[in-house]
RNA sequence: GGCCCCGUAGCUCAGCAGGAUAGAGCGGCCGCCUCCUAAGCGGCAGGUCACAGGUUCGAAUCCUGUCGGGGUCGCCA
């Protein structure tokens, strides 16, 4: 149920009313400009429930003055049943003032649809692939992965929520000369495991994480490998230590909440022919040559020097310069097998990819959304979602990371330290595109200004309220509740909250055109803002409190709205992937 | 220098598909617990939405330029 689609239908069937009857004259309007019609909440809500820009839309192309245009509008939609009262305001806006009973009905959605309400039709099936972390499969992640996985991962809860089908992926980058790093390092704890010096040369990964990687080669290959010319033994080694380093890599997501549907190799391309064939496919389009780079402009690397490259033709598709697919050597660069991921990804049938990236990867993105928009004649978009940084903070103080001496904040530190709940929401309180400050003291306080807290408690709070109604004698099941009469709530608070949950499937919505999970999270914190004022009310004015010990009728109504709140929270919550809370502790 | 992101209250940030008098938290000041969790709520103060143009009936939002901050810039991924 979306009532806000339901009052815009009432809208769109009075302008084609007005349309038959030959009251819009000059150019019939154009389905671009229909679309240019919105139903939405007024940012005051003393102009009434529900606004709608129409008659400013059509007015231009009709040839007649909105304010004018809106007067003829208003008696059309005032003799719908649902709509209380019509006034035009402004430059020809019109205010709608709906029947209360329709925002009861809220309630009763609510909880007919339970974990369902704001379930939307939007994504009409269409098949979607998010790839996100990617990391190096050459340690545990750290901090900045957590970001990327929690955008990530509730991104894809919110495409499905929208109603797409949706494949979590991850590509592992065990193809590039990051993978033989890991090999030689491993093999320095395997001698380590021998009792021998390891030698962690500069370059090499000195992380202790790799201690237990040595023990395992030492009961994998005994001492066979340990005179070995590196030949014998870098292949064996490094996808021994790769496949060790996903596992811990899989175990680390599993503790934030995260599952991928797929995990694709980079590697399996190689030899697969897929590279060459994609490159061909390029190639036959005339978008593969063989050319020199101009320089950058501005400061000159000091080794620059112009040599001709194989070079993708990606200013075609608006890139700025072209790109290089084979290194000095003669080796793939990574954008080469990374052509030929997203070309297996579109011949995988999906109508829309998403990839989610570090911020510093961000001038990547013209390449990859070129080669996409070459090898699928533009009928895959592909949408790149890039995460900022991710500031450590202790109690206000910053903390620093050492990344040279390996010594890090992991993902598995942080959900160790906060619980994956908390890491989990507190990532998504800001855009994906703003620097995040995360402060392992302040995610836990409890108190307003940690949104986590507040949510959890709103939630909980609700949960306390209906054992206390239990407690005085009333039924407080969802049946019970779905059928009480609401005539009586009537006060601003209890139809703003009811506005509120309204606007919970337009949210959605929303949020998942511009996809951008932490607009779920936002809407949360605001919807527990109106709860606990609603609640607070019930403080200072008695009459106003939910458990009413001589009117268990107005009792059961207010309950039904407080169990409508709870529902909507705990929908909200359950696409973030966070755990609603029952008790504060 | 090129490209990308950002610039909104003292601070940290929202701003819904261009809409009406731009919002929240923190910090400051003033109130509210014999009462369902005061871990909360209400109120007051605080803004040339970086700047200048443009498009539009209407711009914090879209376009161009300038300034400021960050990221990135062939043979790392």
């Amino acid at each position: 149920m979306n009532l806000f689609a339901e009052i815009k239908t009432v809208v769109l069937e009075a302008v084609a009313r007005l349309a038959a009857e030959g009251v819009l004259p000059g150019e019939p309007a154009t389905s671009e400009i229909m679309a240019g019609i919105t139903v939405e909440p007024p940012r005051d809500a003393s102009h009434g429930d529900m606004a709608t820009n129409a008659a400013m839309v059509l007015a231009r192309p009709a040839g007649v003055r909105p304010r004018d245009l809106a007067e003829k509008l208003a008696p059309l939609l005032e003799a719908d049943d649902r709509i209380a009262e019509v006034t035009v305001a402004g430059p020809g806006f019109i205010n709608l003032r709906l029947a209360p009973a329709l925002w009861h009905g809220v309630i009763g959605a609510v909880l007919a649809e339970g974990a369902d309400f704001g379930r939307s039709k939007m994504g009409a099936g269409q098949r979607v692939n998010i790839e996100f972390v990617s990391a190096n499969p050459t340690g545990p992640l750290h901090v900045g992965h957590t970001r990327g996985a929690v955008f990530g991962d509730a991104l894809a809860s919110l495409l499905d929520f929208a109603g797409y089908r949706v494949s979590r992926e991850y590509y592992i980058n065990d193809g590039g000369a990051q993978v033989d790093v890991l090999a030689r390092s491993a093999f320095e704890r395997y001698r380590e495991a021998h009792g021998l010096n390891p030698e962690i040369a500069e370059g090499l990964y000195p992380g202790d994480y790799l201690v237990p990687v040595g023990e395992a080669l030492k009961a994998e290959f005994g001492d066979t490998l340990l005179d070995q010319p590196e030949d014998a033994w870098l292949e064996k080694v490094r996808d021994f230590a790769t496949a060790m380093m996903m596992d811990l890599i899989r175990a680390d997501l599993k503790a934030l909440g995260v599952v991928m549907d797929v995990f694709y190799s980079e590697k399996s391309l190689y030899g697969s022919g897929r590279i060459e064939a994609t490159l061909a496919d390029l190639e036959a389009r005339g978008l593969i040559y063989q050319g020199v780079l101009e320089p950058p402009k501005g400061r000159l690397p000091e080794d620059w020097e112009p040599r001709p490259q194989t070079l993708f033709k990606s200013t075609e598709y608006g890139d700025d310069v072209d790109r290089p697919i084979r290194k000095a050597d003669g080796a793939w660069t990574y954008f080469a097998p990374d052509i030929a991921y997203h070309k297996d990804k579109i011949d995988r049938g999906f109508d829309l990819l998403i990839d989610v990236w570090g911020a510093d990867h961000g001038g990547y993105v013209k390449r990859m959304k070129a080669v996409v928009a070459a090898l699928s004649d533009n009928r895959v978009p592909l949408d790149i979602k890039l995460c900022q940084l991710v500031k450590l903070y202790k109690d206000g103080e910053p903390f620093k990371m050492s990344k040279r001496a390996g010594v890090f904040v992991t993902l598995r530190e942080v959900v160790d330290e906060v619980g994956a709940d908390v890491t989990r929401f507190v990532m998504l309180t800001r855009k994906n595109d703003a620097p995040l400050d995360f402060d392992f003291v302040k995610v836990l306080e409890q108190s307003r200004d940690n949104p986590v807290w507040y949510v959890q408690y709103a939630h909980a709070r609700i949960r306390s309220l209906m054992l206390r109604a239990g407690e005085a004698g009333l039924e407080t099941g969802d049946s019970t509740l779905a059928s009480a009469a609401l005539a009586g709530l009537i006060d601003d608070a209890e139809l703003g909250l009811m506005r509120k949950l309204a606007e919970f499937p337009r949210l959605v919505e929303t949020a998942a055109t511009h996809h951008e999970p932490h607009r779920v999270a936002f809407y949360l914190y605001d919807l527990a803002s109106e709860f606990h004022s609603w609640w607070n009310r019930g403080q200072d004015q008695p009459a106003l409190r939910m458990i009413r010990d001589d009117d268990p009728g107005l009792s059961r109504a207010r309950l039904a709205l407080a169990r409508a709140v709870q529902v909507v929270i705990s929908a909200g919550l359950g696409i973030l992937g966070v755990t609603p809370i029952n008790e504060m502790k």
